[in-house]
Formats: C-alpha cells, structure tokens, sequence
DNA sequence: TATTGTTATACTCTATAACTATA
DNA sequence: TATAGTTATAGAGTATAACAATA
C-alpha cells in the first residue's frame, strides 16, 4: 500500500490525458494516422466547407501548424486542396470518400478509448462525467469542444 | 451557434488536459518552475527518502528526465542531493525548508486551478467528477496517483 | 497594406542509447 | 555483470517569424 501524492483535479485530468492520448495513438497507429490527424478529420467533417485559415481557428492551432497535417491526410487521399476560384490564397479543404472510412475507423478508436476509461465507472457516474467534461470545456472555452 | 465536432470523453479529458496544464504553467512561472518541477517536488515532499531513479518510478518518468528537474530545484535551493555512503552511485534527494515554501505556493496555485475547472460544476457533479478522476487514473495506472 | 499558405526555426516534453563511476 | 546518475540525441507537439502569391 502506499501514500498517493497528487489528488488535484488538475493533475489528474493532465495525467490521465496523456495516458489517454498514448493509448489511442496506438489504436490509431494501424490506421496511418496521429491523434492530431484524426482532429482535423473530425473537424473537417462536421465543419462546412474550411480553409485552412478557418480550420486552424476552429480547433485552437495556428495556421502553420496546420499545413503539415493536411499534406499527410492528402497523402493518404483522404483529403482535398480544392483551389478556391474566388480567392486564389486559399484552399477549400474537403473529405473523401477513403477520408470518411479512415474516420469512422478512427472514431471506432475513439469509442474504444471511451470504453477504457468510462467502463469501470457506475452508469450514473459516468453519465456524470461525461456531462461534466462538457460542461468544463464549454466554460474553457476548449477549442473544438464549443 | 455552431455544432461541436467533438464530445468524446477521450478527447474532451485531453484537451482540458492540455488547457488546465498552460494554465497552471501560467501561475507558475512567477514562482520560476514549472509542472514538471512541481510534480517531482510534490513526489519528494510525500515519499520517504527517495534516489532518482525511485522518484522516476514513481512519476512514470524515465531516469533520464529526473536529472534537469533536480537540477533546476537545486539551483532553486529547493532540494539537496545528499550524498549516500552506503551506495556511492545514488544521491538520496531531501527537501529544503526553502523548497517547502515553494510546494506550498505551488500547491495553492493548483488549488486555483481545480476551482477554475469545478467552480461551474453543482456540487454534487463536481463531487462525483473528482471522485471518478480518482478511480479512473487508478484503473489507468496513472503514475504518482495510484 | 493585409491575408493565405508555406517554410524555417525554436522550445518543451519525453524517450532511448551510450558513457562513468560505482557495486 | 549490473545499477545510479548523467549526457547526448532524437521524435512529437506546438509556437513565432519571415516569405511568396494574392487580395
């Protein structure tokens, strides 16, 4: 048996993140893709039609972050840079049809994850949390999430 | 309004994970450390006497990755390396009245951020949110929580 | 002038491998 | 030979600054 040293809310939710992302980084890793990827995907989807510019402010990351993402989903034909005739600059980025089979798999993934970390929970507990984590990014303003 | 592109509890932990932890760095820098300092100063006030690589295990932490974290404390007057005759390989890592001092700023500054994260919540919510924390990094394995 | 996408760069966190001194 | 601490290095994530093309 031994002492605990870090109960804070905080602590725990920053660790159990990060244990949480390395575990679905490995689910996702079969698939070709990186939690990061599957962000963009997912906000792809659910977005109407973005730029790159519009896409980088929807989930929190600066533009040129954005561009190396985009390049390996393009390699893997999942996305497209469709030129935008009204304004050269920029692209309208758009999902295929292999970019939204790739997403279902990665969301199949996520639910995996959610599984691990809500199922040792009481029902009622977990439906609590749950609505909890949406209620805190909500006020946090998470990137994503409003 | 705008539809979210993702409530998954998976993603949701990570990215209040990820906010939580900017904003806890923000409070403390002006104390000149940062989380990663504040987790191995907490681990050396509640373990006994501990040597590195017994802190590493017990953060999760690689051998490696203790050093400068002890080395940034030290310069701090925050911990001591003392020496150990019995095993001259191994340092045992003491906490200075000084680095007390400075847990205790710290631990404050991470009081402040579990009230930004469950100041929102109904009690009730905000008990059972803290209370899943616990039993989910348990589950997990999470380093330093168990 | 301002903006889009891009490149180059840098910083943080974390991990592996190799070295040293001890055991 | 094995272990503690250390150093060097590398990968992933994220940020800033500067540039070319376009507005």
């Amino acid at each position: 048996m031994e002492t605990s040293t870090l109960h804070s809310a905080g602590y725990l939710l920053t660790k159990i993140g990060q244990v949480t992302t390395a575990r679905f980084a490995d689910l996702l890793a079969p698939l070709g893709i990186r939690p990061k990827h599957f962000g963009l995907l997912a906000a792809i989807a659910t977005l109407p039609p973005s730029t790159q510019q519009e896409l980088a402010r929807a989930l929190g990351l600066v533009a040129s972050a954005i561009v190396e993402i985009i390049d390996d989903l393009e390699a893997l034909a999942a996305v497209r840079r469709v030129p935008r005739p009204l304004d050269r600059r920029s692209y309208q980025i758009e999902i295929t049809p292999a970019g939204s089979r790739l997403l279902e798999k990665a969301l199949a993934a996520g639910d995996e994850v959610d599984r691990l970390l809500l199922d040792g929970l009481a029902p009622a507990d977990a439906d609590s949390f749950e609505r909890s984590l949406v209620a805190i990014a909500a006020r946090l303003g998470v990137p994503g999430a409003a």
